[in-house]
DNA sequence: CTGGGGACGGGGCCC
DNA sequence: TGGGCCCCGTCCCCA
């Protein structure tokens, strides 16, 4: 994954134009956050708002749109997606909206006649409303996929609800953009750390020596360095060690062993 | 080489 | 349900 230390050159070892940031010092997000409030970096193809939403996650908008423009459950198409995870129900598109993709054709729901009007075909159970036909889907979808029914689509990772998954797909569309120099993040309180650097703001102080830090993560790591017993202890000589990436590099390289 | 700082990512919790 | 925040963690850079 790209890290974005690449543009940190710009900021650590020459101080940034603050003069031009004076008008934001202080409050920093609210008015750059009012500029892009959506992605202002061009997104590709694939991370439309559909994207977003598991295929089986029925929403008010997904219903309606079968009522008015699509009666019929819909087909499902053919992905190339689906090759690389079989097992991926879920796996997010806008085109994709029929869990059961994996086990067709034909569609296990369709239309029923009658007063029922809409069938499950994997159970037969009938329902009047499509929205009660959906509900019963997505139980099936469920027992299928076991609990954690929401995949990325654009990686491997998987979560147990709709809102985790949406947070996970933040960081592949990363709606927040830096007005000052373009840079994009997944959440805007990272946005907010990153203009720190713009800025200069040091919100977080050190108790013990009153150095300032912008970043609370940070402080926390630089507190380790006033404790005579760090946070991290080696197992096999007992040496501690303020941060776990010392802790790492030392029994990589360093570590005598026991004393 | 080591320790520390800077910048940032992600999951989880709370409101 | 979404946003804010916290915590934990990683990686890079530098003295």
């Amino acid at each position: 994954m790209p890290r974005s230390f690449l543009v940190k050159k710009h900021f650590t070892s020459k101080k940034p134009n603050y003069s031009e940031l004076e008008s934001q010092t202080v409050i920093i997000s609210p008015f750059l956050y009012e500029s892009y409030p959506l992605p202002v970096i061009p997104q590709p193809d694939l991370l439309t708002s559909g994207a977003f939403y598991p295929p089986l996650v029925w929403d008010a908008g997904l219903l309606s749109s079968f009522f008015t423009s699509e009666p019929e459950y819909p087909a499902s198409p053919p992905s190339p997606v689906e090759d690389s995870k079989p097992l991926d129900l879920t796996s997010l598109s806008s085109e994709e909206d029929d869990c059961s993709k994996a086990s067709e054709p034909p569609s296990p729901c369709s239309p029923a006649s009658g007063a029922d009007k809409f069938q499950c075909l994997e159970c037969s159970k009938a329902y009047s409303t499509f929205t009660g036909l959906s509900k019963h889907r997505q139980l099936h979808c469920e027992e299928a996929q076991g609990r954690k029914a929401f995949s990325c689509k654009y990686c491997d990772k998987e979560y147990v609800s709709l809102g985790a998954l949406k947070m996970h797909i933040r960081s592949h569309t990363l709606p927040c953009v830096c007005k000052i120099c373009g840079k994009a993040f997944s959440r805007p309180w990272l946005l907010q750390g990153h203009i720190r650097t713009h800025t200069g703001e040091k919100p977080f102080s050190c108790t013990h020596c009153n150095r300032a830090f912008a970043d609370r993560s940070n402080l926390r790591a630089h507190l380790q360095t006033h404790s005579d017993v760090k946070k991290y202890q080696c197992q096999a000589c007992a040496r501690t060690f303020s941060r776990m990436s010392l802790l790492h590099k030392h029994q990589e390289t360093g570590c005598p062993g026991p004393r």
